[in-house]
RNA sequence: GUGGAUGUAGCUCAGUGGUAGAGUCCCAGAAUGUGGAUCUGGUUGUCGCGGGUUCGAUACCCGUCAUCCACCCCA
């Protein structure tokens, strides 16, 4: 018998070692540089919000996977499930003390109750970045150049960005006369990239009709280049539009940058949030699209207006930090180092302890990240520790080093040693590399 | 939320109605103060958790928790 309470945690949320913590704060840390080198500006919410504020537009389905409860003042309140709802209720309480545009980015975790899978967490932690106060192609266009240069500061080779406009897409629904069967034909017409088209086709067939099916399966078609896929599904929605200038628009601001390689005009591409007015897009990797979009967005025209009668129109995007950590672990699956030492001063003999602290002093000012092993043990248990922590070097010295007042450097990863006879010299090698 | 699979040593996994193994890892030694070879010895488990059937359960039954997969939805 013993009353140790079990340690675990809940279905969909997880602890972070040291090694997966590292990644996630690299990847958070770089894309924290991409949004910055682009103008935005940070901000954060509250993890609690009252429960009318982030359900004021949900639907049904969002609704049910929301952390709802009632707090210790009675309030009914609920933690948010995403960094978009609780941006247009700091929009509308804050737009008169800031500037319009506002281009802001956020980072932090949010919360859902759904099913677990992989690369797919009840705790998750979204990189949302949106310029709010202005409609324009250019601001359209800035969420897609973010996305490309977030990607490239990431080092991820090989991302698309697919784009559509829901203007498009509702006009030509219109023209076909299935405007009030908008919903389930967006929610199929999502699925195609997953289900194939003809499973697409069949349930499409069921809503729609044979003709109107047929029709919408050309408009859907995405295996062109851009420009003739715009003019094949501007000619479909009727002729020429605001909606298709919109995005004619944005891929000249593409070709004019030398981005349009992976810029990709995608008509399936609708997204389930109903929020969404204008121009939608999705991220995928070449290498791996079953994961899904890791960075998904759109312009919303209306989201504020919940809360004010200011005009806040917006566009923005989400990146979904750890599915893309998912899917940069299935790609390159190499063991990363699990600390940022790069020298392990280590304990030859614990006598000398107070010589190792003093080196460790010398290297730390020197800008080496440092630590001393803390106890005596054999050596190649002290290497093994250090390549564990990411270090390339580990300083040695002995009674027998001692005596002969030398400093012995190894380099771990060829197994090398090198003498020194000033620390200095030793450190400034470490340095060096 | 619905359906399916899984849960045994730090890790990868065997196994059986009579309270557990292999490989690897780790530790000690051969070997002397400097890790990639070899050899010897050793440690490790409430067999996910709770209940039931049984003389006896890790195994059979029920429940529960968690993971993975599909649906749904999405990052």
């Amino acid at each position: 018998m013993s009353d140790i309470i079990k340690p675990r945690v809940l279905k969909g949320f997880r602890d972070f070692l040291p090694g997966s913590e590292i990644e996630r704060a690299d990847l958070s840390e770089k894309l924290v540089m991409a949004f910055r080198q682009s103008g935005f500006v940070p901000i954060d919410t509250p993890v609690l919000e009252y429960a009318e504020i982030l359900l004021g537009k949900a639907g049904g389905e969002t609704e049910k996977q929301v952390y709802r409860f009632t707090d210790h003042g009675g309030r009914d309140v609920a933690m948010r499930f995403d960094l978009t709802v609780p941006l247009a209720r700091f929009m509308a309480e804050h737009y008169d003390e800031l500037e319009l545009p506002f281009r802001r980015y956020h980072i932090a975790k949010v919360w859902r109750g759904e099913n677990t899978q992989r690369g797919r967490y009840r705790e998750f932690t979204q990189c949302d970045f949106d310029i709010i106060g202005v409609d324009s192609a250019s601001a359209d266009f800035d969420i897609v150049s973010t996305i490309v240069l977030a990607m490239k500061t990431l080092g991820v080779a090989g991302a698309t960005v697919k784009i559509n406009h829901r203007g498009i897409f509702n006009r030509f629904l219109s023209i076909i006369g299935a405007e009030t069967k908008s919903a389930d034909t967006l929610r199929i017409v999502d699925k195609l990239a997953k289900i194939g088209k003809e499973e697409t086709g069949r349930l499409l067939e069921q809503v729609l009709g044979n003709t109107a099916k047929d029709e919408l399966m050309e408009f859907i078609r995405e295996d062109e280049a851009f420009g003739p896929t715009l003019e094949r599904i501007t000619s479909l929605a009727g002729g020429s539009n605001p909606d298709s200038d919109r995005i004619e628009q944005i891929f000249a601001m593409a070709s004019a940058a030398g981005q349009d390689a992976c810029l990709k005009l995608a008509p399936s591409i609708t997204r389930g949030l109903d929020y969404y007015t204008g121009v939608v897009f999705e991220t995928f990797l070449d290498k791996l699209p079953d994961i899904g979009s890791i960075c998904s967005g759109g312009r919303y025209n209306n989201l504020a207006s919940l809360y004010t009668k200011q005009d806040l129109p917006g566009v923005g995007a989400s990146v979904g930090l750890d599915r893309l950590l998912a899917a940069l672990d299935t790609l390159n699956h190499k063991a990363k180092p699990h600390g940022y030492t790069q020298l392990l001063v280590t304990m030859a003999d614990s006598r000398l302890a107070p010589q190792y602290q003093a080196a460790a002093f010398l290297a730390r000012n020197a800008g080496i990240a440092c630590e001393v092993y803390p106890e005596a043990r054999k050596l190649p248990l002290q290497y093994a520790y250090a390549e564990k922590k990411g270090a390339s070097f580990a300083l040695i010295r002995g009674i027998e080093e001692n005596d002969r007042n030398i400093w012995l450097l190894r380099k771990l990863s060829s197994r090398t040693m090198q003498e020194y006879s000033s620390l200095e010299d030793a450190i400034n090698a470490v340095k060096m590399g």
